[in-house]
DNA sequence: ATGAATATAAACTAATCGGTTTACTTTCGG
DNA sequence: CCGAAAGTAAACCGATTAGTTTATATTCAT
């Protein structure tokens, strides 16, 4: 996937374009985005952007699979199993509330919910590039933990599932529903603490 | 609100033209949306469409704030405080869960989500209309039956939110993202399940 | 039945869109 | 310094869009 994907053709303006489709697209979507708005804010021509990229479905491919990528990149964690669950839990919740409340964690989820139906594919790259990878490790750890007698998680996949939604608790639908624009260092420790309490009263030991 | 809102004429067809544009919208977005493609699924000319909607903008406002209204209707549950709090965490979930894991409710939020930035309004009637009234009674329950000594909840609307995303573990971003197109009664069963006891190991007593 | 209100199909406007073409300029390796 | 490769601006194309108009048909209270 370094080389060559696709139709699409490597060159001096490739970053560039891709810098101004990303910028565009993540403003204002896949239907709101014109051609001209990106070639414009990559300062490029149309015709270049078209030398590089087919069609504007591509591009937005392309730009929406980056920016999986640059997820995954924020995700992985390395999970020291050592640590008291707590401080596991604690630093987990604050790792993914960052990348999930940040404006750009916002977009992708946006730009994803929108237009998967219209681009099959999409949500499942988006899934296995980002959040599937931070399930992974984290029911490792759980699995592990168990067997440790550190926590008594029968389900690790579940308990996985429910830590995480526990970290969106409603800073991340109130953020999706524009009911406010962004949230304080308070409110996060609020919903940090919130749910490592209750993951704990529910698996600790 | 009953009578006339802004511009919006009543009239015989009125109701045919709203759910014409219901369905499109639903399935296509506003951008996705075409007027024309919303005169034929209503069953009316164009010109009959405009004479009752000055503007599409208007008219996906009032099948959008219809839809919440609708919801709201879904959404609001009489809970008996003389229950077990099992069981009424139990009808909450399941109540919850059957509203947002419809495709109906999926649709909203979907587009609530992608449009909140072009409507600004949108997300917060949205809010207000369905989830708000839901999550404040959890939160009048919550708060007597920590007065009645049936569960221990010191912050009542930190505990409504956990749950109310309790009820969303796994299932609803997996829809969402297009990663399964339906859930089966079992996986309901699971994540409901794991929701209540999660909860009440944390504030039962 | 009649006349006013309402609905219709279809043509039309002006703008925008994705994508191509053309004629010209810049960049850069050998 | 030269020539091919790459980039540019702008005009252009065909399709589609929101919204209007026109001329005709239907509905409905009186």
């Amino acid at each position: 996937m370094g080389a060559a994907a696709g139709q699409i053709k490597r060159g001096r303006k490739f970053d560039q374009v891709l810098e101004g489709a990303q910028e565009v697209f993540m403003r204002d979507g896949f239907e709101g985005a014109s051609v001209d708005d990106i070639a414009r804010a990559a300062g490029v021509s149309k015709a270049t952007l078209y030398s590089y990229f087919p069609d504007k479905r591509l591009l937005f491919m392309e730009v929406a699979t980056g920016q999986c990528q640059r997820q995954a990149e924020e995700c992985i964690q390395a999970i020291d199993p050592d640590l008291p669950p707590e401080e596991v839990l604690r630093g987990s919740a604050e790792r993914m509330m960052r990348f999930y409340l940040s404006e750009f964690g916002r977009a992708v989820f946006r730009i994803v919910v929108a237009e998967t139906e219209r681009f099959p594919g999409l949500g499942r790259e988006f899934w296995e590039a980002g959040p599937a990878k931070s399930r992974d490790v984290l029911i490792e750890y759980f699995r592990e933990a168990n067997a440790r007698g550190k926590l008594r998680v029968a389900d690790a996949e579940l308990a996985a599932d429910q830590f995480t939604e526990l970290c969106k608790v409603d800073l991340h639908p109130r953020l999706l529903m524009g009911l406010c624009r962004d949230v304080s260092e308070a409110d996060r420790n609020r919903v940090a603490s919130g749910a490592v309490d209750m993951f704990l009263a529910r698996y600790g030991r």
